[in-house]
DNA sequence: TATATTTGTAAGCGATTACTCACTCATGAG
DNA sequence: CTCATGAGTGAGTAATCGCTTACAAATATA
């Protein structure tokens, strides 16, 4: 089923899909890139959007990791400390696949939204407990910033990482 | 210099660029789009590129023009109040531009960022009069805030404008 | 009017695109 | 051993890419 050659062409699509956009990327780079046939993309993925399909889809349990570890979380003022540790906290291998999330946000208007959801609610709780007004505006706003902040990290525009979280932990009073 | 011709070429090309995005869009697909013959488009503008930076500097001046007003507010609490304004109150006809400002900060890696300095040195002696600590990550906040919401107007997925314009306001205590 | 310049087009250029096809090679089951 | 099967290749395909060129029409200048 999965040969080592498969994966090789999948970490180098991620790799080439995240830095110079998917439309961007020609088939005939990510084999040479990986070291394979050009051929053998197509007798794996079938198509250049089945190859994009395979990444995403290997990649996309991240987009739940990344917080899954908060859901259950008591106490709602550590909960949302960490809610704004994310962005911080992810790890630079994984800055690709990220990169890649960013991007097709807007060339393929795709993006995880609803896999959100979960973060939101819990999130909605921890704001509900601390009696703050409009704990649901709160808390997708708070998701919100997180995101905005990832994008500013990803594009490198945001130095000086750890002083810009611990200052949102001030603001948050958390 | 400017003819009929040209200025429906730039038009098209601004609709395409911001919904297809730059790589995606044909420079054939402009020409027929426009009504124009495809070679009109390397006679005026040299190239694809020059096309995409002529659509630029067209509208670049809109970059600036969202805020102006706003520069010479001498109420602190009103200037924040119009900085939360911002996004909310661009007309729809502007939205194309906007897409395809938001989509070459990821497809191209190219972004205004520099053009928001005045804002936010602005919005930073706002903070700074209301003794709010650290006036500047406050502006590169706010800044970065009404960011976020522009996009996620542009991409259609915040509804109920009003509301969270009103809730933001409640918020920032303007 | 005569001429120079700009505006516009149709056809087609070489290069490159995603993708296909006929084929070989390795491996392991019977 | 036989031979069926999935992995892998390299040379292609038609279509399309950004761009050029030769030339006509329109417009401006004298």
């Amino acid at each position: 089923m999965s040969s080592e050659r498969r994966t090789s062409i999948l970490a180098t699509a991620l790799q080439l899909f995240a830095d110079e956009g998917y439309h961007a990327t020609t088939t005939r780079h990510v084999a040479q890139a990986a070291g394979v046939s050009e051929g053998l993309i197509f007798r794996h993925f079938g198509s250049k959007e089945g190859l994009l399909k395979a990444v995403m889809t290997l990649g996309e349990e991240r987009i739940h990791m990344l917080y899954e570890h908060l859901l259950t979380e008591e106490d709602a003022r550590s909960m949302i400390r960490q809610a704004i540790a994310i962005p911080f906290e992810v790890p630079t291998s994984q800055y690709p696949f990220w990169r890649l999330l960013y991007k097709l946000k807007w060339e393929l208007n795709i993006g995880p939204d609803e896999k959100m959801k979960p973060l939101e609610q819990a999130l909605t709780r921890a704001f509900e407990r601390l009696a703050i007004p409009y704990p649901e505006r709160e808390a997708i706003h708070l998701v919100r910033t997180m995101d905005a902040i990832g994008g500013e990290i990803l594009r490198g525009v945001l130095t000086d990482l750890e002083a810009e979280k611990e200052w949102l932990m001030v603001r948050y009073g958390v």
